[in-house]
DNA sequence: AGTCATATTATGTCTGCACAAATTAACCTG
DNA sequence: CAGGTTAATTTGTGCAGACATAATATGACT
């Protein structure tokens, strides 16, 4: 056998990877265990526990103890979206930001909202509309409801100096969040919002935040046709 | 100051935590180091550094040597989309899954394959279409271009039996892929594929994958309306 | 045979130490 | 003072050893 020292944890990481991909170890197989492997990279256990906890978490093997490790047998691989402020997201297409708030009330939070926050249906929020702009063309319109209660001081805030995407960032923190993606025909309001004809297909990002279990805001956020998210895996 | 012992890594991960998101320290700050907070957590700085690698993973704190730690000024949150098979996407739902090869023929990839895949234009590769059943009606139509001669004994496989799809997961390794998600207007054949009208909004995810830089194959996935992507922050 | 307690074993984590790598701060020289 | 070299500091990683935890295998007992 190969006695080729590799020490460190990448280097055990690109050859257990390359056992896997050129299937040396077969989807289902239990592979070696860590002492072993150790043994044979002559390395330290630890060093091979790195490498292979980096791989359980890219989902391509399964780890259990006493049981060892398992190749995936199908290695639902794992894709890492990256959720910036909308203002970082423009300028790092080159584009100079600007937005504009379209509407600002309190009003009684529809039901979906509602439900989704996890809050008594007819509870009042702060319900915020606005455009973000990219070179002065629309890149995305936000509909947002806010629970003006777990923010403070928001009320003096002049949203027109800074988006409220932003604002929120730096100063309501959240603890748990979900987002869903989806494909949706523009409505009328964001239809116009974003200058495009009703009904054209808008890419759409849900996201609803708490912090430590109290709802914080659920935003709506409409990309016009031509957006489209991308990552490597 | 408290001499509380935390002698996990989750638990000072949870306290360093605790302290970004209650603003003890402020977005932009730089963070005690590694040896001062073992000191204080009365742990290793092995302990420290694991949960502090973990934070910067997850993109709320920036870590540069010398330098030292500082709270991200707008914290990018990561999320983790995960890529399954679509039959156990399908399962997952409690749906029965079917699928049905529509088309399979040699063709030469058009300009926008050849130029995702990074091949020649004109170049032949195997066009496969079909259109994967949830409980027996259409929950994705697959559209893939496909590398014939980096996958050599795919011309026996019966795809009839096995999805193209789930095939390629289990015998296609890649080491390198990229995925678009976007919204689109249904072309004609899609609507036709998912059975529904012809400009309808569609979530679209486009994938594309390398096995150590030799292109494997281009697909792209079209979902009928109502479908989202979830995932948690 | 079936059931429950116990031993075994692989992974998970912590510690204390050491050195490497990166980057900034300090210093020295012209 | 400018510019470049050197030192100091912080994170990154490796190692050996130990114990913790989870899950399976074994064996005793009914």
């Amino acid at each position: 056998m190969n006695e080729i020292a590799i020490n460190s944890w990448a280097g055990v990481r690109a050859e257990l990877l390359r056992r896997i991909t050129e299937r040396i170890w077969k989807p289902g197989e239990t592979i070696p265990g860590e002492e072993q492997l150790a043994r044979e990279f002559g390395c330290a256990r630890a060093t091979v526990n790195r490498a292979m906890r980096e791989l359980a978490e890219a989902g391509l093997i399964e780890r259990r103890r006493r049981a060892g490790s398992r190749v995936r047998v199908s290695p639902d691989r794992r894709a890492v979206l990256r959720i910036p402020v909308i203002r970082l997201e423009v300028e790092g297409r080159g584009l100079g930001y600007r937005h504009r708030l379209i509407e600002q009330e309190t009003a009684m939070a529809p039901l979906a909202v509602a439900a989704r926050l996890g809050i008594e249906p007819g509870s009042r929020l702060t319900h915020l509309r606005a455009v973000h702009l990219g070179d002065g063309r629309p890149f995305a319109c936000e509909d947002r409801w806010l629970n003006a209660a777990a923010v403070p001081d928001f009320s003096q805030v002049d949203f027109n100096a800074i988006s409220i995407n932003e604002w929120l960032v730096l100063n309501a923190p959240f603890t748990e969040g979900d987002i869903t993606l989806s494909a949706a025909a523009a409505g009328p309001r964001e239809a116009e919002c974003l200058g495009i004809a009703a009904g054209a297909p808008v890419f759409v990002v849900e996201r609803t935040t708490w912090n430590r279990g109290e709802p914080i805001t659920a935003v709506r956020l409409t990309y016009p046709p031509g957006y489209s998210m991308t990552t490597r895996l």
